[in-house]
DNA sequence: CTATAATGCGACTAATCCGTCACATTTCGC
DNA sequence: GCGAAATGTGACGGATTAGTCGCATTATAG
């Protein structure tokens, strides 16, 4: 966590926020480097350090411990993907299955844009699993998944329509995860996205029937 | 690995295999329990070998390393599942359907059953997942599955039927992972259950009808 | 019963890693 | 400029762990 400098207005540089803040990025540049090219294993605060050009201590200065950096790299990747979730579920002007559809796709693609990272932070989450606020990155994406199948299917009833959507997130992580550990073609990728959204649809279609 | 004694025929006792056969059965229970109650980041062979009431020069002889320990639980378990997949699926007097649906809420079950250990083990992955016969962990479950999807989708092109057997096992221990992860009642992975069915069946009817 | 081979033991080594702390350097207020 | 405060440094302590090796114990063969 860094330390919140108290709020100084009227300086014309600040020195002490622009270091800080500078090191901080660069920390989190090099932890993403870091996971990427050497895995989990191999992610020591000394090597985070090293690759940002900086010393343990400080980095020390700014992250109380080694879970704090990956948890923050977790965190940041997951408000990318709600973000990425909300604009395309909220754009009212397209019929649900086309959101769907899409947001199946664009998820996929993403996952295995960042493979090696997201494999990697993968491997590393018992170390940060525990932290208090991890429940919460979900959260937000649970939400939206919610609001949108709420408009989707406006008749069916809170639980079932909630297992509804737990389930679709469930699958398009868990698939994306899996399609993300062994290379694929671009074209394979869409060829699940595909069927994966006719699963999705015709499951939709049958819980709103009955 | 057990060293293999030479096939000794026509002694009594075998009390070189004896032994070690306790030995490794002993290791290996003494494994479970190790990764059940502390987790996979205490996982240590010195700790497997306290538990097991051996020293950890024993438990060196018959493993080569670490990683072997685990790589051998997983195995294990997951010839359990495949096995379980087998009688389910093959059973030929019921209807597809029903036998995809009795899968998913057996699997479910055991899963959930033995969430403690299936949770470490996967959170141990890295350890073991390069090793080079990983590979073949899944190969039999693939090859029952497909033969089911062979018999349910019997019209359906070869490439797009293989697709939709990976999406539903991809899917199926997905989800099975993430019930696992956050204790549920038994009734609620039921309902999951049969969600799950629900949205599988509608989706091989999408695909037969294509 | 004894020589020999198999099996078991556990202290020990070498490596790694997290996080700290005493000190150096830089920046800021004046 | 100058003293004080903030920031940065990196050697080091303390802890853990994987795997080894010389020796002790047990079983077998003859």
């Amino acid at each position: 966590m860094p330390k919140r400098a108290s709020p100084r207005i009227s300086s014309r540089k600040q020195p002490r926020q622009a270091r800080s803040e500078g090191l901080v990025a660069a920390i989190l540049e090099a932890a993403i480097r870091v996971l990427a090219e050497e895995g989990a294993q191999r992610f020591t605060t000394a090597r985070v350090a090293e690759r940002a050009g900086v010393s343990v201590g400080s980095l020390y200065q700014y992250f109380p411990n080694k879970a704090s950096i990956l948890y923050r790299l977790q965190r940041d990747e997951w408000r990318q993907t709600t973000e990425q979730w909300r604009i395309i579920l909220t754009d009212q002007a397209r019929p649900p299955t086309d959101r769907l559809r899409q947001l199946v796709h664009s998820f996929l693609r993403s996952e295995v844009e960042e493979a090696e990272v997201r494999l990697a932070l993968d491997d590393a989450a018992p170390l940060y699993r525990d932290a208090v606020e991890a429940r919460e990155i979900h959260a937000e994406g649970d939400r939206i998944i919610e609001a949108f199948m709420a408009e989707a299917l406006p008749e069916v009833q809170d639980t079932k329509r909630q297992r509804a959507g737990d389930l679709i997130v469930m699958t398009m992580t868990a698939v994306g995860k899996e399609l993300t550990e062994t290379p694929r073609e671009s074209s394979e990728i869409d060829a699940y996205a595909d069927a994966m959204s006719d699963m999705f649809i015709a499951y939709l279609e049958k819980v709103q029937s009955v």
